[in-house]
DNA sequence: TATGAATGAGCCTTCATTCAT
DNA sequence: CATGAATGAAGGCTCATTCAT
């Protein structure tokens, strides 16, 4: 007696378009969030990706879920380099300024996710542990393979360090991504133990 | 049922009060600023100041005005550190570590205050006018003497390290002082030269 | 070294005004209760008054604030009417029916308010209780007097039958007022003892 | 990539799957009645029911037409019963209450449905007419019957009656069933003439 | 000067309803 | 027939700001 799907295609037509829909509305959040912050009213966002708001809650429920949608693919991707750069370079301490280089990057693209990591803002936990799970085991692959060969300093954490980035690309009018690579480079040589 | 005006009071006796209500103000925001970050509500101030709102309105205009005022004190006071530890210090570098120490210490015990430098928020700029004028050229004054003395990379601005080091004094719950006095620490160390 | 109120008397006039606001505010939602039922819109209520939302927020924080405010004077009035019926009447009983219709009448008479009893709505809880609090200590005095003098059931208490008279004034179009009073008599006439 | 239809079903088959369908909606709406009252949001229901939304507007167009459904069986049933306590009972205002019993029973375990009744809402007026069409005569051929025997007061009517019933009905924290069956009887015992 | 009542723009969120597939 | 994504009107609530007294 087994129920027979009454409608089994065409489910895939309509999956595809909300698909679309969803990824529109991404990339519409990541737009105004440059422009005005993660704080930027959801109808800005809707009208953005010309959709009503409605839509916006349907696909993400919270800010934060929408947020996390925005970051969640470079954050993978900048997650995934650091086995990849170990495995390269000569050092784990040079493998780890190369890390560090790509998430500067990263940071320094997204107007507003480092403020956002750094606010404390309630709602805004999921991204946080989204870095937790994701970036900071990444990180802690490279600064303990460079603790294991005595070039760093063994009482720094890979959160810690990786706050402490996140903190240094926070840019401004008058501190670009240029003084915000500079002064992660003059981090990183900072905890470089000295031999 | 006239008017019977009491007999008018002297102009100092006015403006004597006038300052002690911007007194009461300015130690009320500094209390709410501890509590709900720089951007908590004009009203939960004027509360907490016993005043009405728009007194804190008459006395500063904007919420820029009002934050620069709660800091300025102290902000005076960091500066004025600066060209005593220069005076006291075995050497300029160790005259800047002092000084970064006082900073820090000033950024984290002043909730809030960090993110607000680090937010570009629009309508802070006077606060961040206030640290370019007075902070700033401190900090020029001991970086400079280090450069001068060869201890530190002439590349970096004083205005660069300061800015990085208010972004590194950004604190949370898994971050806090220590972290952050860690971080500078290790930022300092990057910044000199090794020579 | 007393604190001289700069401002003594014109706080009067203000506090009038806002006096008489607040009265607006309260006959503007009396009529519109009548019109829409107690769920109306703020702003709905706000426009008949002639005032901003954030003065009928500034006034009664929640909706229940305002339901009550409608009706406790009312309330009051009716509450105070049940002594004074218990020593004119011949019998307690009568008192209670006279009583038992002023109630009606003033339910009526208030649209909704009946239905708003009943909902067991949550943020009307204040109303429930205000009618816990005055009229049921009142339905009580006669109902106490009634069962003393072997007129009624024991086992009927003030607040059920409050509850039930209340429910019985739940009007509509095909149920008037009229209907109303003959169904709260026939009530009564149930819970009378025949001796 | 041509369309291949499946062979298409038989109409009989159709329209069976259909009315199971609508069976599933009935079942779901009457459970969420129960949790949440008749004003539940539309998707809740369709969600018990494992239908979408569509399909619930496609049965009932409107709220009212659902909330009829969901009751008419029961309400049918409660009618059904009249005709029958006139036939057993000893005397028909007996078998008056015990009507009146089954009708309180009914109310009292549908949680929501005497307010809805009560409440005057636009949108259920059908089952206004439900009730009208249906338990108005059923009731009428009991009163009738009380009233030839001179058992009630001609001047209540069997609309008003149940009305007034229906409310009572309304239950809450402090109101439960038991004091709704007590009440009505109460009214009951009021409307008969004491011979 | 100080006050604080009043204003209303603005943002959030829910949910009834439609319609293309 | 069934689906459920999309829409957008509607209502709640907050708070910066003004201004008459």
């Amino acid at each position: 007696m087994q129920e027979d799907r009454p409608v089994p295609e065409p489910l895939g037509v309509r999956q595809a378009r909300a698909q679309r829909t969803r990824e529109a509305v991404v990339a519409a959040a990541a737009a105004v969030f440059v422009d005005q912050g993660v704080q930027a009213p959801i109808r800005d966002i809707a009208e953005r990706a010309g959709v009503g708001v409605g839509t916006i809650y349907r696909h993400f429920p919270t800010r934060a879920d929408l947020v996390t949608a925005v970051y969640r693919h470079q954050i993978d991707t900048c997650s995934a380099l650091a086995p990849r750069l170990l495995a390269e370079s000569a050092s784990p301490y040079t493998a780890l300024t190369r890390w560090a280089d790509a998430f500067v990057e990263f940071l320094v693209t997204k107007h507003g996710l480092g403020a956002a990591l750094g606010s404390g803002d309630p709602g805004l936990e999921n991204l946080h542990g989204l870095m937790l799970d994701t970036l900071v085991p990444a990180c802690a692959t490279l600064l303990d393979a460079c603790t294991a060969a005595g070039e760093t300093h063994p009482d720094v954490t890979a959160y810690t360090l990786m706050r402490a980035i996140g903190n240094l690309c926070i840019t401004g009018p008058d501190y670009d991504r240029t003084d915000a690579r500079r002064m992660v480079a003059a981090l990183l040589a900072g905890v470089r133990r000295t031999a």
